[in-house]
DNA sequence: CAAAAAACAGAATATTATTCTTAAAATACC
DNA sequence: GGTATTTTAAGAATAATATTCTGTTTTTTG
């Protein structure tokens, strides 16, 4: 069931993608692509950002050069009752914590992290995950290799 | 060990900051942060980009107003050995997949991938994973609720 | 230490962003 | 269907920023 009324036309979703392939497309380029004018694609994007269809805009930087080699994926079993999501808020504040996913299954939260690497690794846990008192149990992924990482959502 | 040679400044590490924040700061705006001269934070920017430290910038689409509701992670066990890659790079040019991750464990990979509902996620599965001769099994993970979906790498 | 390279600052120039106005298109209402 | 209203687009004018260039300063190299 669509929680959200869907009133994008083709002109929005074509600059959707366009900006999730270079958010620092100039306006004039943007427009040239679309064959507009300038000021109907600047009010066109205004309107995607005020009212939240585009979230933001992001440099994607290369985790290599930032010392954040190891990538992870821990999966996460609490006892926080089903309402409540206290623990995954306390996951989420955590700086090298990128993704919290709440998910069906066994386990409670699916989280993706980033840091330097398994030093950095057990200190998450240790100092961080073990501090927040509804976990029960942990489970550690390690990524060896990434194929592909990209953030981009594939627009029909 | 190192495979990059570190030497990013200070300076190099607030800019990556402040474009992961928002990609689309002026540059005037971001000179002003930096207590730099415009040209100069320019010339900064520029090399980050050309060195690779910014793969590049993107627009953070909010997935529900483009019929994509539905956040899979998928385990996928391959007969790839592990010096081949081609099941990988299959995975990565299907549009839905979004993260191609070649993991420690008995699966081969982890895939995130995001589609409208069920409906697309079945026939994802069956017309395309399943074109790819190499895979053995697959096993999906529903995501009920995201918390935090952050591409933001956190930079010490 | 001297020379070379890298980084910075500031001015000038080019380009783009933004605002405003008007016209056109789409939608709503009767 | 016709009319009124709203939304969207286009184009001109203005403001702001991006970019280039030059000279200076700082850092690095031998």
């Amino acid at each position: 069931m669509r929680v959200k009324e869907i009133n994008l036309d083709e002109t929005d979703l074509a600059i959707l993608r366009l900006l999730q392939e270079d958010a620092r497309i100039t306006n004039v380029a943007l427009a040239g692509q679309l064959k507009m004018a300038p000021s109907a694609t600047l009010e066109r994007v205004r309107k995607l950002e005020e009212k939240g269809m585009i979230k933001g805009y992001s440099a994607i930087v290369d985790p290599l050069w930032i010392d954040k080699d190891l990538l992870v994926f821990i999966f996460i079993k609490t006892k926080d009752s089903f309402a409540d999501d206290k623990s995954a808020r306390l996951l989420a504040a955590i700086p090298q914590v990128m993704e919290v996913h709440h998910i069906a299954g066994d386990d409670c939260y699916l989280i993706k992290a980033r840091v330097s690497g398994p030093t950095e690794l057990m200190e998450l846990k240790r100092s961080r995950f073990s501090k927040i008192s509804n976990i029960i149990s942990m489970r550690t992924t390690i990524v060896l290799e990434t194929v592909k990482e990209s953030s981009h959502i594939s627009i029909d």
